[in-house]
RNA sequence: GGCCCCUUCGUCUAGCGGUUAGGACACCGGCCUUUCACGCCGGCAACACGGGUUCGAUUCCCGUAGGGGUCACCA
């Protein structure tokens, strides 16, 4: 039991601890309304009056108030974007329970992209958003192609992105390579649907043929847009009969179809972002919606297969937001009935508004942290012999991630919270719990700026957490693809294993472990020197090279070579020689790996071991007497 | 330009009339320390502006400004 639903005087009422804030809701009703009101903790009370209204001035969607179709309607429609998911879906529970309604609906959500050869980083985050509330209402989340314009479609063009959604483990219901009773599921193959639509949209008057040449159609708008008018087509060109097409077509020319819109009224609808959004039609043109060559545009293909997939929530980018009057001119002519629409701001560029654009990676790399995040990235690719060009590498796409090791899990919980938040604190979300606790209503309405800094604080705090062994799973690829371990890995994994445990949570990424490639080097590896650690820690302090060379020998003695006895070994010495652990360390660091900085001087011993250690120790000996 | 949308620390955000405006990332300082990092402690830092409504507005309403989206036989 989710909840407890109880009679009361007017109707009925509801309370949940699943409820925000301990809150209840009471839906009451009189001889003709309805009206909810939300109990908030402390006695406040929240009426929600303008459902009503809704109801009231609609009364095609809503013909009987206790219908369950138009229960759900309204309490979908009207409450949702006022509700959270979870509550909606527990009153929607109760009430279907209570009056012995069929079963509750099923949610499905789609995206659909199109076979551009790459996957957007603003695309996953809605991807992720319409996954999300499939997953935690037990529905389908669908992914369809929108591949109606050929001219736009490359050759091997869709793997990229399926592979790019696999990794992220966004697993799609139906869809390309999984089918589905609703197929095929690229618009290219369904083009007999949308003529059909097409076709009903004209007869029944909602669109027309178009004769006009595109240079007589662009002359009219230009006319309007110089005289600073709203630009209405004339249709002058309109056939909406068969001999007026016949005689155009006597012409020479070939017809478009296009949507007839509306020139008065309003069109209305809820967003579960926006709230009630309200549109005057004569702002919109007569769309085409079916092209000269027969195939049809983006808002029809759109409309009816969302239609065909019973697709119940249409969670999209806000730039489709102006789109939405069209469609639903469209769906509203088929017959269908609407989807609920929450149209999600886009991601925006580092550090501004703007939407954030593959093309514009030059201008992003001013942006210090973008760049940060690309170099690391690229060094990574670079050492594994991947092209690094922008068009195919680039923070703004998928793959940059997973080429340089990041985690899918740090990944989506980054772009969960980019324009969402459960609460004020809440940033560590498991696949589990981002399934449990989005909600749509918890959207946030403001573009969001793309934060590399705060992405790599996700993956390091996600990689940090991993065990070991996965953590050594991720990192083989990247040593053995620049050549540092053999493959497959013949040797037992003890070196990986102490290179990984001493660095510690200097690994972000999979692929910063090549950082240290040092330690896979093979015997007589010539060091390659960081010049200012050169001079600073070994040429300059008079005795570094004399107490190098005792450590030396001190060091091959010891006889338990690993960190701990390492260090007894070296602070002992230390005091017998009358220095401090300062005054050899650095040289000693220096000396074996060539850097400056690192993990642990004992640890670096340890792993390096006795040989690596005197061998490369006499490699800087030489080079600091020959200097 | 028309239409539409948005506006809390540098960034992501909490906030749904009364808060010392909270958290996270970043940044700065201190401690720890053999380096770097971690960790711990502390600090800096925001309600775009102007009018209303109200005893009281970050919060509600209206303007202004700024930012952005969209206006295809692209999706």
């Amino acid at each position: 039991m989710i909840g407890i639903f109880e009679e009361c005087e007017n109707f009925c009422s509801f309370h949940s601890s699943k409820l925000r804030k301990r809150s209840h809701c009471e839906v009451t009703q009189n001889s003709r309304l309805m009206s909810l009101h939300v109990h908030r903790p402390g006695g406040t009370i929240k009426p929600y009056p303008h459902y009503l209204q809704a109801a009231h001035n609609d009364p095609q969607l809503f013909p009987k108030y206790w219908s369950s179709e138009s229960l759900k309607l309204l309490l979908n429609v009207n409450m949702g974007s006022h509700l959270g998911q979870n509550e909606l879906l527990v009153i929607m529970t109760h009430f279907h329970q209570s009056l012995a309604l069929p079963n509750l609906m099923t949610v499905r959500t789609r995206f659909a992209p199109s076979p551009t050869g790459y996957l957007h980083i603003g695309g996953v985050r809605t991807a992720l958003f319409n996954w999300l509330l499939a997953r935690q209402a037990g529905g389908q989340f669908i992914l369809r192609i929108d591949d109606t314009d050929q001219k736009r479609n490359q050759e091997e063009a869709l793997q990229p992105i399926l592979d790019g959604f696999r990794w992220l483990g966004l697993d799609w219901d139906e869809g390309p390579e999984v089918g589905g009773p609703h197929g095929p599921y690229f618009q290219s193959e369904r083009l007999d649907k949308y003529q059909a639509a097409v076709a009903k949209l004209i007869k029944s008057g909602h669109a027309y043929r178009d004769f006009s040449k595109p240079e007589e159609f662009t002359a009219e708008r230009e006319t309007a847009e110089k005289a600073k008018e709203q630009f209405h087509y004339s249709r002058k060109w309109m056939a909406e009969t068969d001999e007026q097409a016949a005689a155009f077509e006597a012409e020479g020319r070939k017809c478009v179809v296009r949507l007839k819109m509306p020139r008065e009224g309003n069109c209305e609808f809820t967003d579960h972002v926006r709230g009630e959004m309200s549109i005057q039609w004569a702002t919109e043109s007569d769309h085409v919606i079916q092209r000269a060559n027969g195939t049809s545009t983006y808002h029809l293909a759109n409309v009816v297969d969302d239609h065909d997939f019973e697709i119940t929530h249409v969670i999209r980018a806000v730039e489709h937001l102006s789109n939405t009057p069209r469609q639903i001119f469209i769906a509203k002519g088929l017959g269908y009935d609407l989807p609920q629409y929450a149209h999600i701001p886009f991601v925006a560029e580092p550090g501004s508004k703007k939407k954030l654009s593959k093309r514009d990676i030059e201008k992003y790399l001013n942006n210090k942290d973008f760049k940060r995040l690309y170099t690391s990235g690229s060094n990574i690719a670079e050492r594994i012999g991947l092209d690094i060009s922008p068009a195919t590498f680039n923070p703004v796409l998928v793959d940059f991630y997973e080429e340089a090791g990041f985690l899918p899990a740090a990944i989506n919980n980054y772009l969960l919270l980019l324009g969402w938040s459960l609460d004020d604190s809440t940033e560590e979300f498991s696949r589990e719990e981002m399934i449990e606790k989005f909600s749509l209503d918890r959207i946030v309405k403001a573009p969001a700026s793309f934060d590399p800094q705060k992405l790599t604080a996700f993956q390091g705090r996600h990689f940090e957490a991993l065990p070991i062994k996965r953590k050594i799973a991720m990192c083989i690829p990247y040593l053995q693809k620049a050549g540092l371990l053999p493959d497959p890995v013949d040797c037992d994994v003890t070196l990986i294993t102490q290179v990984i445990e001493a660095s510690g949570d200097r690994l972000v990424m999979a692929g910063d472990i090549l950082n240290f490639d040092d330690f896979f080097r093979p015997d007589g590896w010539q060091l390659e020197f960081n010049d200012k650690a050169f001079q600073k820690r070994l040429v300059k302090p008079e005795r570094a090279g004399e107490l190098l060379e005792k450590c030396r020998d001190m060091l091959a003695e010891t006889p338990d070579y690993t960190a701990e006895p390492l260090e007894a070994a070296i602070k002992a010495w230390c005091e017998t020689e009358g220095i401090g652990i300062g005054d050899i360390v650095h040289a000693l660091r220096v000396g074996t790996t060539g850097k400056a900085s690192g993990f642990g001087m004992f640890d670096i011993l340890a792993v390096l071991g006795r040989e690596k250690v005197t061998e490369r120790i006499n490699q800087t000996l030489a080079k600091l007497n020959s200097a």
